[in-house]
DNA sequence: CTTAAATTACGACTAGATTCGTAATTCGCT
DNA sequence: AGCGAATTACGAATCTAGTCGTAATTTAAG
């Protein structure tokens, strides 16, 4: 683990969801996708995406005229990164608060609070075996 | 319900958080429990929470020369408004997500999990008469 | 009433994130 | 080779949160 924890800001996540989802894209696909939801300007997502690069974030391929940007971060880790920071910050660190009020949030579907279920019980008994801070996406 | 959505900043939440807990108090008080964990200028603590006042995250009682702060935003609401826009950021909105990244975080303990099995067993049954929006922490 | 300690009010400064304008560069096309 | 559209590079402006210094105010005590 040679990295150190990787908290994205806002505008910064948002790209990198982008690149989660589409795979390794260029400024304009990025752009233009970001600007189905709000408007910006194409050099802010740019200069952004630089700055992800400096933070290595994100890598790119400088090959072509037209660079690619890979997201360099993993999904899951780092929304882990930032449960972590938002778990102390708001529920000073007690998961079950977290937990418990996610749950009674939206109607969650019988499937899911099913799944959910088992997921506890696959818990209660792997207590030992657990590999917590790595997740893939992909 | 008259009020917009709290978002509190993070030292404002931190300060909220101490109000929750000892109840009203005075700025020095506050700044003290602050300064058990960081260091924290005295006007500091006070020009955010007189911003805090400005924001009606606060109110303040001036009849004495020492005000006393009361915290105007609920704790379970406040929490629940900084989840909402978390999971959006973070999760797209999917709760299934946060929660199973949030169940596989620390060892939680036997009974914490057994505590919410049988929540989410509530859950299953009680689906109709659900009131999501009020929660209240210890 | 006067002083001193505590408190409040106010304004300025910093740091980081976000924004975008403009200049420089690249490359396909004639 | 040279033009033009697209792209990248760069730097400046803005905004927000957080920080604190200093001045003004209040009040208790002598």
């Amino acid at each position: 683990m040679t990295f150190k924890k990787l908290h994205p800001t806002e505008s910064e996540l948002e790209i990198l969801q982008i690149l989660w989802d589409k795979g390794p894209s260029s400024v304009r696909a990025v752009n233009e996708l970001l600007n189905e939801h709000r408007e910006v300007g194409y050099t802010t997502t740019l200069k952004i995406m630089q700055i992800m690069t400096e933070k290595s974030l994100v890598t790119r391929d400088t090959k072509t005229r037209t660079h690619i940007y890979h997201a360099a971060a993993q999904e899951g880790e780092t929304q882990n990164n930032l449960l972590d920071k938002f778990l102390h910050k708001t529920y000073k660190g007690c998961v079950k608060s977290l937990v418990l009020q996610a749950l009674g949030k939206e109607k969650a579907s019988k499937e899911e609070l099913a799944e959910l279920k088992a997921l506890i019980e696959n818990l209660e008994n792997n207590q030992d075996t657990s590999n917590p801070t790595t997740h893939d996406a992909d």
